[in-house]
DNA sequence: TTTGTATATACCTTGACACGCATATGCTCT
DNA sequence: AGAGCATATGCGTGTCAAGGTATATACAAA
């Protein structure tokens, strides 16, 4: 189990983690709201604490996990090379959108500079190939 | 093969994206770069393809890839859950080390504000537990 | 100590890929 | 048409990880 990348390609590693944004949670409190065998659970807990996605502190006989940030920075970190490379197109769409904009008729590369945020996804994607 | 996850799950495809970020690449020209038999290439540029990460114009008998933005943006939104978390970790980082900053000897939760972009890492990671 | 609860681990089976190799398809040039 | 290059695909094999079931460990309460 290398990368980070192999360790978010679980979905119910996914959702673990998505779980513990909101707050710390206990394996059994995961377990019952994502309706998943303890063992199941353990075993993915585990493999996120080994990769440094999650830690745990001892409660008892509970063990609460909650998310160290260090992995997702480093996917971030990966996503970097190719930020520019998206946003030149988000850009070259805008620029699209703004030609045939009715406001601006003609040639114009628009005038009005947005404050676009790069980090964003410009519009959702559900084109085929979801199965 | 479902989501995006799992396609940069692996490592010979994500170094192909890497590849694709300077220019658009033949085949062949990743084959060399990369030193993998062309099959391995042209079955992983098939996933990457199917998954929407790049595509694919030809000239003559060559196929030159590119890349595509819309999968990035699905990881970058994915991790837009997180930003939050890690922000508020490395604030945190940030005033503990205000506290022992010699410049700001007392309590302070210190006054001068720094422009933080939250998107990036603020330190590299080499802790253990690489295998 | 016994019983119950919470979590971790061991073992086994199954399935999904990734790879190597061989071969097919497609295009170019002579 | 035939030779040669570029790319895609098919098949057999090995590996590895995920899930299920059973069991072990640890703590708590009686």
């Amino acid at each position: 189990m290398e990368s980070v990348f192999e360790i978010i390609a679980e979905p119910n590693r996914r959702a673990i983690l998505s779980l513990l944004v909101s707050a710390q949670q206990s394996v059994g409190e995961i377990e019952r709201q994502l309706r998943m065998p303890q063992p199941t659970v353990s075993k993915h807990l585990r493999v996120l604490r080994e990769a440094g996605f999650v830690e745990s502190t001892v409660d008892a006989q509970r063990r609460l996990y909650r998310l160290k940030p260090e992995p997702f920075q480093e996917v971030d970190t990966w996503l970097t090379q190719f930020r520019r490379f998206w946003s030149a197109h988000v850009d070259a769409l805008e620029r699209h959108l703004d030609r045939m904009d009715p406001s601006t008729p003609e040639k114009s590369t628009s005038s009005k500079k947005k404050t676009r945020k790069t980090t964003r996804p410009d519009r959702e994607r559900d084109k085929g190939e979801t199965k």
